[in-house]
Order: structure tokens, then C-alpha cells, then sequence
RNA sequence: GGGUCGAUAGCUCAAUGGUAGAGCAGCGUCCUUUUAAGUCGUUGGUUCUGGGUUCGAAUCCCAGUCGACCCA
């Protein structure tokens, strides 16, 4: 009969194939009336509170439940030790034929490295001093059907780390360990702000218009209105609409999307925190980031040493966060880095033969302020290392912030940066109505469509002054926790869709 | 967008243009306090895809896919 294949046919050696293998044992099981989809377990405990529960010397007396994904079996005969991993971690489970019975004993033999169990049992601690749980019942409650990665090496191939997150993070502790700390830093921001009276807003993503920042944005299409929408490209211009409300200190954790390149250090959607105080400057910002930043290493991080100070990869000094945080003028940085007093004096040519002689790539299409500029972020910023608050930016870098009193040339901000990172800027907002209005024509050009006139008006209605300031949280997460990419702090990071 | 490098068993990695291997995992055996447990045996490959060169290609050439790094 053609197309016909008889049961005799069909490979009947599937000991090879690890998918074959368990699918087999989960048929079986269902054919036997367990099927361990259909089961859960009632938790007492986390693996590391089960651990803590242990009384020193009282072996079998505490009972728990604690459930996770088996990561280690180590098969004896008539008894196993194994692992399982929760959200906590690790803890040991030892199963003894004499104590679960004979058929459960020889069910437990059949469980694969990746099922999720569940196990009821004393505490005790084992002659190597590990505490372990003595198992007396245990429950599948999901089989694995796909084999983990090697338990010793780990899954190190970059493109599976960053597909199959779960993965890394079974078995890869660092990246776990790396991820998890991400969620404490930012609940710890949150703490830490509200401890301090602000309030956290929630802004739209769909923007009419982009605005905020200097950013290609994506765009999206409302079917219903029939307008294209863009993403926001920062949050900036929603929370100042909502300190002229009266909302004296917002912040907003939200995501922000750029469709510009993908490297080491952006990805196009990234995590932004802005805060914006009323009757603050941005000298109010330079304390609030240095304690918020002080208080993260201190309470987050956690250096063994009781010091502040944290490992930075690239350049091998230790940035301390306890020292003092220098303070320098952007112009002063300039005129150091190239060796003349009186760049700003030069002419367009002068400035591009300089800045050309430093080894830079030069578009003969930019503004003076930009050559300048390119000078700041590929030779000056790299050796930022220590914290260190860059102020007196030229206005042209920056629409949205108040002039300098003494200085016309210059704004009223800082960009802290930290291990030759910007890792946060902060202005004194511009609240003079006009002022803003002439800064966004100037800077809009020709595109004169892309001013956000509808937050001019809100300015209009009066904006107190205030301070404000951004934080990139993923950028953040890289500096502490010593990651090497951005990638490396975002759970799923945007790779081409594929394979 | 340009350059460099990479893709081999489930995972981590080997393999002068000449029969694709190892460790772990898997499968089978022994073992009731292990710590990468140990022990004896054993299965497993579209060498990323598609072309080409060659008597012969994981290996050389071309194109593509995906990824990493550097540059713009």
C-alpha cells in the first residue's frame, strides 16, 4: 500500500532521542490515569526560607512543601539526593526507598533533569552539612519534555541565552542572579521616591507627536481614528503637563522606544525613569541621584567590603559612589581635551582640523556645537569613570532646559556620568512659555509640525519651576551589575525575528 | 550600512581536503548520606541552508540565514 508505514517500520530504538524519551513517559503516565498537567502542589515554603526553617540539631521534627524544577539527580540505588530550583534557589531533597514506598520510589527513578515537582518532607542536615529535605511524598506537576542544557558549562551560546531566557537562568546563575537584581533596583527606586512624596504616573506610549527628546521614532497606524501614532521617544513633555497640574513630584518608570541602531548599549526599546520636582533645579537633582544612587549600592548591591565602591570591567578601577562626586563645567572638559583655551573662539575649520587631528570622523554638514560635541562623547566621556556631574552644557544640546544666568551660551544642567557612561541628565526645567517656544522653532528648523503646541499651551497656564531628570535604568543595571551589554540586563532582548 | 569572527550530537567543545570524536545528558547495569557523586556497558550526526571546486569537503570558493564584536 503506498504511503503505507507498518509499526515495524518505524524506528523502534528512541533511547537517543531525549524529546522521544519523555514524551514516551508522559503517554505512559496518562495512560495510567496520572497525568501531571492535571496536578499542583501546595507550597509552604521557598527553597531559601525551607532552608532557614531548619533548627540546628532538631533532624525531622520541621515539616515543609517546597516545589521546582529538578536540576540535579544523583541516583544512589535505593535512594537519591536531588536538587530542585525555585525562585530562591536550591535546596536538597533526599528520597529513600524505605520512605516513599516501593512504587513511588521507582516513579521518582523515572523523572527527567527538568521536571517540576513538588515534595512534602522533615528538614535535616545531611553528614556533609548540607539541609536537606527527607522526602515523604512528592508530585510531578509538569513534565519536562525538552532536556536542559548541560549542568556544568552551561548554556553559554549567546543567541540561545538570549531566545530561550528561561534557559539561561535555570541554568546560568549568574545571569539569574544578574536579571533578578534588575527587579530589585527598580522596586528600590520606587521605594526610594516615594519615601520622598513623588508620585508615580502612568503617561500614553501613543503620541501624536514624538516629542521630548532627539530620536527617530517608531510609528503605528490607529485604525479606528485612521492617524498614525508614534511611540514615545521619552516621557518628558507628559510630566511637565502634569506638574502645571499641580502634581508638584510625578516620576514615571515607562518604556521608551527609538528606532535607531541595535549595539551594545541601546536597544530600541529601553527603560527610562523621569522625575521632575516642583521648586527644584537640577542642584536638586545632584542630590537626589547621589542618594539615590548611594543608597542603591549600599541597600542593592551590597559590597562585601562595607565600602561603596563597585568593579568596572572595562577600565579595572573600582567607581566609588562613597568619595566625592566631582563636579566640572563642559567647556572647561573641551578646553582640556584639546589643548585650548580658547576652542570656543575658533573657527568651523579650525575646530574640524582639531578635532580630525584627535582621530575623529567629521561631517562637514554639522553645526559647530556638534564637532564640539563628538569631541565630549568619543575622548572625553570614555574616561569619565568616577562619578563625576558634567554641567554648563550648550543650549543648543538642549531645548528644554533653563539658560544659564551668567552664561547665554549654556543651560542650567548636568549629565552625570559614571564608568564613561551618561548615565543621567537633569535640567532645571524651562518653564518661560516664549523662551520654550523660540527654542523648539529653533530647533525644529523647517519641520515646524513636530512642535508640540498643545504643551506650549499647557506652559501657557504656568509651569512652577522645577528640576527634573532622566535615568536610563538599563544602563544603570550595566553599571551595577557589572554587565558587559546591554543585553545582558534585559530579559529578552530585540533580536531579528528568525531561526 | 561596512569590516572581522562564528554556527559540528540535547548542551559544552574537538577533528592536516581522506572512516566526524570527547565530556556531560540519554539508554541499560551496580550502589540507601551524595556535592560536577562513583561504577560497568551503550545509543545518538541534514557538520546552519543552497550552490561550486575536487577522485574525495565539517574543512577550500560563492551566495544566503542567524549571532557576536568593532566601525558608521
Amino acid at each position: 500500500m503506498p504511503g503505507y508505514v507498518s509499526m515495524s517500520d518505524l524506528p523502534t530504538d528512541i533511547s537517543h532521542d531525549q524529546h522521544a524519551v519523555r514524551r514516551q513517559k508522559l503517554a505512559e503516565m496518562r495512560a495510567a490515569g496520572s497525568d501531571p498537567f492535571r496536578a499542583n502542589v501546595a507550597t509552604t515554603h521557598f527553597s531559601g526560607d525551607a532552608l532557614k526553617a531548619y533548627v540546628d540539631g532538631q533532624e525531622n521534627t520541621v515539616q515543609v512543601t517546597v516545589a521546582g524544577r529538578l536540576v540535579v539527580i544523583r541516583d544512589m540505588g535505593k535512594s537519591q539526593f536531588v536538587k530542585i530550583l525555585d525562585q530562591q534557589g536550591q535546596i536538597q531533597l533526599y528520597v529513600k526507598k524505605d520512605v516513599v514506598g516501593e512504587a513511588a520510589y521507582l516513579a521518582f527513578k523515572k523523572l527527567d533533569l527538568g521536571d517540576i515537582v513538588g515534595a512534602t518532607g522533615t528538614l535535616f542536615k545531611t553528614k556533609t552539612g548540607e539541609v536537606t529535605v527527607r522526602v515523604d511524598s512528592y508530585v510531578l506537576v509538569a513534565k519536562a519534555l525538552r532536556p536542559l542544557p548541560e549542568k556544568w558549562h552551561g548554556l553559554s551560546d549567546p543567541e540561545t541565552v538570549y531566545r530561550q531566557r528561561y534557559l539561561d537562568v535555570i541554568v546560568n546563575p549568574e545571569s539569574r542572579a544578574r536579571l533578578m537584581l534588575r527587579s530589585k533596583v527598580v522596586s528600590h527606586v520606587r521605594r526610594f521616591l516615594e519615601d520622598r512624596q513623588f508620585l508615580e504616573v502612568e503617561t500614553p506610549v501613543l503620541e501624536a507627536t514624538a516629542g521630548g527628546a532627539a530620536a527617530r521614532p517608531f510609528v503605528t497606524h490607529h485604525n479606528a481614528l485612521d492617524v498614525d501614532f508614534f511611540l514615545r521617544i521619552a516621557t518628558e513633555l507628559r510630566l511637565k503637563r502634569m506638574l502645571v497640574g499641580g502634581f508638584d513630584r510625578v516620576f514615571e518608570i515607562g518604556r521608551i522606544f527609538r528606532n535607531e541602531g541595535v549595539s551594545r548599549r541601546h536597544n530600541p526599546e529601553f527603560t527610562m525613569l523621569e522625575v521632575y520636582q516642583a521648586y527644584s533645579d537640577y542642584r536638586g537633582m545632584m542630590t537626589l541621584i547621589r542618594d539615590l544612587m548611594t543608597s542603591l549600592v549600599r541597600d542593592v548591591i551590597k559590597p562585601a567590603d562595607g565600602s561603596l565602591k563597585i568593579k568596572h570591567a572595562a577600565s579595572g578601577q573600582d567607581i566609588d559612589f562613597g568619595g566625592e562626586w566631582r563636579e566640572v563645567k563642559y567647556k572647561d572638559l573641551i578646553r582640556e581635551a584639546t589643548g585650548d583655551a580658547d576652542w570656543f573662539a575658533r573657527s568651523k575649520a579650525e575646530k574640524i582640523a582639531k578635532a580630525e587631528a584627535m582621530g575623529l570622523g567629521i561631517n562637514p554638514a554639522w553645526e559647530e556645537f556638534e564637532i564640539t560635541n563628538e569631541i565630549f562623547s568619543k575622548r572625553i566621556e570614555p574616561t569619565l569613570i568616577q562619578p563625576t556631574f558634567v554641567t554648563h552644557l550648550p543650549k543648543e544640546l538642549c531645548p528644554l532646559a533653563k539658560i544659564t544666568p551668567d552664561d547665554p551660551t549654556t543651560i542650567d544642567v548636568f549629565e552625570l556620568t559614571i564608568g564613561g557612561m551618561e548615565v543621567a541628565p537633569a535640567y532645571s526645567e524651562q518653564n518661560d512659555p516664549d523662551v520654550q517656544r523660540q527654542m523648539f522653532e529653533a530647533q525644529a528648523g523647517e519641520e515646524k509640525q513636530n512642535i508640540d503646541h498643545d504643551f506650549l499651551l499647557a506652559l501657557e497656564h504656568g509651569m512652577p519651576p522645577a528640576g527634573g531628570m532622566g535615568v536610563g535604568i538599563d544602563r544603570l543595571c550595566i553599571l551595577l551589575t557589572g554587565a558587559e551589554s546591554i543585553r545582558d540586563v534585559i530579559l529578552f532582548p530585540q533580536l531579528r525575528p528568525g531561526a
